[in-house]
DNA sequence: CGTTGTCCCGTGTCGGGTGT
DNA sequence: ACACCCGACACGGGACAACG
């Protein structure tokens, strides 16, 4: 305004722009159209998606640019329209419009005008118009790879309908700013050489755009601009900085959905469709809507679940402690609070499918169930991998460095708290690892049930521990007694009989304590492994110490932990001395149907207890009591 | 002491991948 | 391109450490 001399004339000043003689169209460009005004790079962008990658045209019909020399013979053009006249023809652009679609309905326009002499055009355009895109100035407006460019342009007709051909996701890219974790952020791949370095590389543009065929892949897809609308109520503000970072996050969910198949998948569903339409088309007479689904949403709704999902990924911004971002399994519990919290909600539903031999299911109208948004998980979770830091596998090895660590220190000692500890903490190594329980397992451990089978398990023929924990486990619903008996002879010659003995007799003994559980305090509350944690830690550091080649240099001691430790290596050496899988899962969870199930508490252990069957490995199983009785 | 982040588990289902 | 098989993963909750 300034500069033309609008300002200065308010004021009297007539000596800036037009009133100094310049032009008024060097201010106010009337007479240039979209292109003009680009440099030929709307059309340009008009016609790299107007043609698929093989160069076939949208619905076989090219597109032909009206121009001031044949927009008024458009009877025998036999072709799509872009219009992209200057402003100042649009009163008669737009009658000519008007009357084309009247007398050829046939063909679809594409219409780019910036947005001058609106008065002319906007009004009927968006009555005609099928889709509309309208972005202020002042974008990023040549981004390549940008599918929804700003300008002002109206997308007629047929576009998004049945037409002949579904038209396909040309480019659609993440936004340049997009900071979403990738597992292969920081990876420099681009010099490769070796193949394995290659096939990584590959990566690399994985998740970064979308594919031919993507929109058709059993979910909806509406294009970013819809989808904010449908989120959010209203227009974008393109210069809002939160409004582009919805923009930018709304991409990368869609592309994270779509990611969800594999490009093979994605490739061969499109290759099939066009191959079908195409066969269909030469050969019946069947009309296209007959067979081809209406695609597009009608309603200004968000029907797919996109709220709850940028809610999702945005947390994935977080700083993780693995990683630079936390770990799906952190993000996904967005999911988790959002069902729950729909569920307690208005739309809560009663209604439930009961299966005659299996659990419940349960209708329910909430996003997160949906398809689309498991597709979103789905994607985001390949995208991101996750970074996993598990507690070291104990071996049989290192846990008997331990064990002659912990006995010539035990030996050697005159501290009875000193021997106290060492005695508790080898005790719930060799518990823990004997039974394969979690470290949240073994505090279940009772004194009542360990001496009712002490003195008879020593004087057996085949002398073994009756390991008695107490209590209510993971998927159980009510307290009950758990059995494992563990072999004096075991195969890698653990001195569980030794140990657990010690700690039996301290507590008969010199404590004068028969009951309640093995591990507690003088309170009688449980303790946890955490109390017992650090000096295990000290037992395994002396033990490397000890045997410097029992682990490798990379493992550190702090990996260590009576955590998951003990029980990781329950898995790799049972299998690699062939106990059964039926022994195994027994010992694991005790909770194969037809196999051991616990008891109540309240019977007779006698009872419970039968027999100890074959011995396999370090373990033996306790028949099932239902079995036998 | 409450919150956040992480690790882990058992189970059932279906669609992707693979072989031809 | 077709047929078929099997394995990967979602899911929710439990537990605990680190942190404020």
């Amino acid at each position: 305004m300034k500069v033309s001399g609008v300002d200065g004339l308010s004021r009297g000043d007539l000596t800036e722009g037009m009133m100094a003689g310049r032009d008024p169209l060097s201010f106010i460009p009337f007479n240039q159209g979209a292109d003009e005004r680009s440099g030929g790079r709307v059309s340009t962008w008009v016609r790299s998606w107007w043609k698929s990658r093989k160069g076939i045209d949208f619905g076989g019909m090219p597109l032909k640019a009206i121009t001031k020399d044949n927009m008024f013979e458009l009877r025998d053009l036999q072709a799509a329209r872009l219009w992209i006249l200057p402003p100042a023809t649009m009163e008669v652009v737009m009658e000519l419009l008007c009357e084309d679609r009247l007398a050829h309905p046939q063909w679809p326009h594409v219409f780019a005008v910036p947005r001058l002499m609106t008065h002319f055009w906007r009004k009927d355009l968006m009555k005609n118009a099928d889709l509309l895109f309208t972005v202020p100035a002042g974008v990023p407006f040549w981004n390549a790879g940008q599918l929804f460019e700003p300008g002002s342009r109206a997308l007629l007709q047929q576009f998004l309908a049945w037409a002949s051909n579904f038209p396909p996701v040309q480019k659609c890219m993440e936004a340049s700013d997009d900071r979403f974790p990738r597992l292969d952020d920081g990876e420099d791949t681009t010099n490769a050489t070796d193949l394995e370095a290659i096939e990584a590389s590959t990566t690399m543009h994985r998740y970064r755009s979308a594919r031919d065929g993507d929109h058709l892949m059993g979910v909806p897809f509406e294009c970013d601009l819809c989808s904010f609308r449908n989120v959010s109520g209203r227009q974008p503000i393109f210069c809002d900085r939160r409004d582009q970072f919805t923009l930018t996050c709304i991409r990368r969910v869609q592309l994270d959905v779509m990611w969800a198949r594999e490009p093979h998948t994605v490739s061969s569903n499109w290759a099939r469709t066009k191959a079908d339409y195409q066969m269909v088309m030469t050969n019946l007479s069947v009309s296209p809507e007959a067979f081809l689904p209406q695609l597009g949403n009608t309603e200004l709704r968000d029907r797919v679940g996109m709220g709850a999902a940028l809610a999702t990924l945005v947390t994935s911004l977080r700083a993780g402690r693995n990683s630079t971002n936390i770990q799906v399994d952190t993000m996904r519990k967005t999911r988790t609070w959002i069902s729950n919290a729909h569920d307690a909600g208005q739309e809560y539903s009663c209604e439930s499918v009961v299966g005659l031999d299996r659990a419940k299911q349960y209708v329910t109208s909430c996003h997160t169930f949906g398809k689309w948004y498991g597709r979103f998980m789905r994607g985001a979770r390949l995208r991101m991998g996750m970074v996993r830091k598990q507690n070291e596998a104990l071996t049989s090895s290192v846990a008997l460095a331990v064990c002659e660590v912990a006995e010539s220190r035990w030996q050697l000692s005159s501290d009875e708290e000193m021997r106290e500890n060492l005695e508790d903490t080898v005790c719930f190594m060799l518990a823990a690892m004997g039974a394969g329980l979690r470290g949240e397992e073994v505090p279940l451990l009772s004194m009542e049930g360990l001496l009712a089978f002490w003195e008879e398990s020593r004087l057996a023929a085949d002398r073994f521990v009756m390991l008695t924990l107490k209590g209510r486990f993971k998927g159980e619903v009510d307290e009950r007694w758990h059995l494992v008996p563990l072999s004096d002879n075991s195969r890698s010659g653990l001195p569980f009989r030794q140990w657990i003995g010690r700690a039996l007799n301290r507590r008969v003994h010199c404590q004068g304590r028969s009951k309640g559980w093995l591990f507690q305090n003088k309170q009688g509350i449980r303790l946890k492994f955490g109390r017992y944690d650090p000096t295990f830690r000290v037992l395994i550091d002396a033990a490397r110490a000890l045997h410097p080649s029992l682990l490798p240099d990379i493992v550190e001691t702090g990996d260590y932990s009576l955590w998951r430790s003990p029980r990781r290596v329950a898995v790799p050496e049972t299998t690699n001395q062939d106990v059964s899988e039926k022994v195994i899962e027994l010992v694991n969870r005790w909770r194969k149907k037809e196999a051991a199930k616990g008891s109540e508490p309240g019977l007779p252990m006698r009872q419970i207890y039968t027999q100890c069957l074959v011995e396999e490995g370090d373990v033996q199983t306790v028949a099932c009591p239902e079995a036998t009785n």
